[in-house]
DNA sequence: GCGTGATACTATAGAGTCTTAGGTATGCCC
DNA sequence: GGGCATACCTAAGACTCTATAGTATCACGC
């Protein structure tokens, strides 16, 4: 596939994780939630989902994570936004919005306008 | 992952060939150069997931197929859309629209509509 | 002090899908 | 006969998600 074309829908999580960092640091755990309340309890994170996905965007430096002491005592990694993972976001976006915009047209089409 | 939360982004060639097909019957070259098309060239079905699709759905019985000779004198396997398959098409694009609007709304939401 | 539930992270097995890369074969045109 | 588009099929491998289990801390009620 060339740079012309669509990645196709992996990593779905991907850019909604990266969204969330963009409302500032979180650890894991919160991520999720934010995510399921956010949609209204349509989304959901697994956490089978979530660690590996954390992992993944750390390896490619969209995101960074450091070991930190919250009020209430817990310790947890909470991962933050890098510039490399803002510039990632906002591509992500749009390549995202044209994928929607060319699905959403093939979903909507009628045979006249295909079959010529 | 519970029915009313959405189906993640698995698939999605599924929908795009049940869509084409909706058209009429097709073969699986046919398929693959329609939608290409269709989406003015963005989308492309690679031949390695586009046969395993097509067993996919026949199994689902939302497909089925007969091997035909076109005017051409070449033999195609044909596929056409089952009632199932049409029942299943309607729903798969709403379930569609649904994660799209959710995914677009996580994706456009500001920092002060989450972080209550 | 002890159970329970929410919080927080990790690991693994398994299934499913896409990419890449190859293969076979036919019809058409020069 | 050679090249090209058509038409189908398969396998290896990578990647992602699900399901499940395990560890550990904190707050709360009793």
């Amino acid at each position: 596939m060339t740079d012309s074309q669509l990645r196709l829908l992996k990593g779905t999580f991907d850019v909604l994780i990266l969204k969330t960092l963009s409302w500032g640091p979180a650890h894991g755990y919160a991520i999720s939630r934010w995510l399921r309340e956010c949609s209204d309890h349509e989304l959901r994170i697994e956490e089978g989902a979530l660690y590996p996905a954390l992992r993944r965007l750390e390896e490619r430096d969209w995101i960074e994570s450091e070991w930190r002491t919250a009020e209430s005592g817990r310790e947890a990694r909470v991962y933050s936004l890098t510039r490399a993972g803002q510039r990632a976001l906002q591509q992500e976006v749009s390549a995202w919005r044209r994928y929607i915009k060319v699905f959403t047209r093939v979903l909507e089409s009628r045979p006249e306008e295909s079959l010529s």
